[in-house]
DNA sequence: GACTATTTCAAACAACCGTTTTAAACTAAT
DNA sequence: ATTAGTTTAAAACGGTTGTTTGAAATAGTC
């Protein structure tokens, strides 16, 4: 049935057929959705015959996981949230890190566009996909930005605030992804440029960190009062 | 051709099948999306023919422009967000007002749950349905958000920050509903009842009131100086 | 009650979808 | 060169889609 013996020197002729696919269907994927996409204009643009889908990745539905598995390990690769280097500096410059790269991840133009356009399909109708990207991607960044919250403000990591505030702070960047067509149309003038997304992510930060200190100061009045941290 | 002659005393017959279309054809186009959504569903669960919807709307995609005009009206009904007793009280007040009413039109439960399910799915393929909103709906609305701001920040109206500002309140309420499938699995226990949206409009308000004070008051010591207001 | 216009119905149409099939082309080791 | 194994190619198969058709049923008017 299969091949026994693995060479594992290259993979010149299947494996090339394979990128092309993923790279096309995730073009199409994106711009039409899963059911509008067909496999005809995605072995079309990928200059493969219409069976290569089915041969290479089964069915349709594999191939969507494979590309969506495909885009999310290119995107996490280039625009890293957690890593050693980001703890450095003071609280509030680690929150413009954390922010200026959701934008970048999100809007930097040129490779991952339409990733996130697939993303935003699977808020309308999620699959298995969006399981395996909270588990191993969203959730680990945004306890990540939780730790970040519960450092400026002195929250304890069981108060619901801190769950709220990291929601309002991611919630501000997704905005310009989730809601771009209603961006533009309200302010044509909006760029997305490295420079816009720059100046989007300052903006970003300095709010969300004077609303964090703020509560701060409040929270710290309650905390030695009639609230108790559970 | 047509009747030349409008009584316009009323319509039973017809108008009636009309009215069962457009709920059966929001529901299905909200689960289903514009493409994935068949007209035979659509006919089936309204009690009609499958011809009725060609007969009375000419094409799905008419049927989908009039369902999506007959949600927003049916929503902008049901929570305005402009209206005369809403000047009242204190700008803290009237934010708080203005964005619990964002949460309600959101989320909801009820009647107009489907309908912004059809908002998210134009924003990722926008049609002419979306430009109609974003000059009916969304442009006044978001307009009587940046005078809040305005008001509360003492910033220019031409002032820049005020149109970003005014992005970080809504971006914070949207997200509760374009990110709704990772919230929930961020957070399982986060409930999405009437009780529970008042708790998340009060945390936003009052992060947002944070941050917009404390831009007030930034913004006054930069008024004065070097930047002067277009 | 007959006549006309409007609405509903069942059936069929052409087009397109994902998938399968079968054979040809290619690669690489004997 | 031959042979086995892998990859590509063209064509066809069911199945579903939006839309159209033409007749039956209903409403309103003289």
């Amino acid at each position: 049935m299969r091949k026994l013996k693995e060479p594992a020197t290259r993979e010149p002729r299947s494996a090339a057929t394979e990128r092309r696919l993923l790279e096309a269907a995730g073009q199409v994927f994106a711009e039409k959705g899963f059911r509008a996409a067909t496999i005809r204009e995605i072995s079309q643009r990928a200059g493969a015959n219409i069976a290569a889908v089915n041969y290479h990745f089964g069915d349709k539905e594999k191939l969507y996981a494979a590309t969506f598995r495909h885009a999310r390990e290119a995107c996490v690769a280039q625009f890293p949230l957690r890593d050693e280097g980001l703890n450095a500096g003071s609280t509030r410059d680690r929150l413009g890190r954390f922010v200026l790269g959701l934008f970048l991840r999100m809007l930097d133009i040129g490779r991952p566009a339409w990733q996130w356009q697939m993303m935003a399909r699977e808020m309308i109708e999620p699959t298995a996909v969006l399981d395996e990207m909270v588990d191993e991607v969203i959730r680990p960044d945004f306890g990540e930005l939780q730790k970040l919250v519960e450092e400026i403000t002195g929250l304890a990591p069981a108060d619901e605030r801190v769950r709220r505030c990291a929601c309002s702070v991611v919630g501000q960047a997704m905005f310009y992804r989730h809601s771009q067509p209603v961006v533009r149309r309200l302010n044509p003038s909006q760029g997305f440029e490295r420079a816009d997304l720059e100046e989007l992510a300052d903006h970003v930060t300095s709010f969300s960190h004077a609303a964090l200190t703020a509560m701060a100061r409040e929270g710290s009045a309650k905390r030695a009062g009639d609230r108790a941290p559970m």
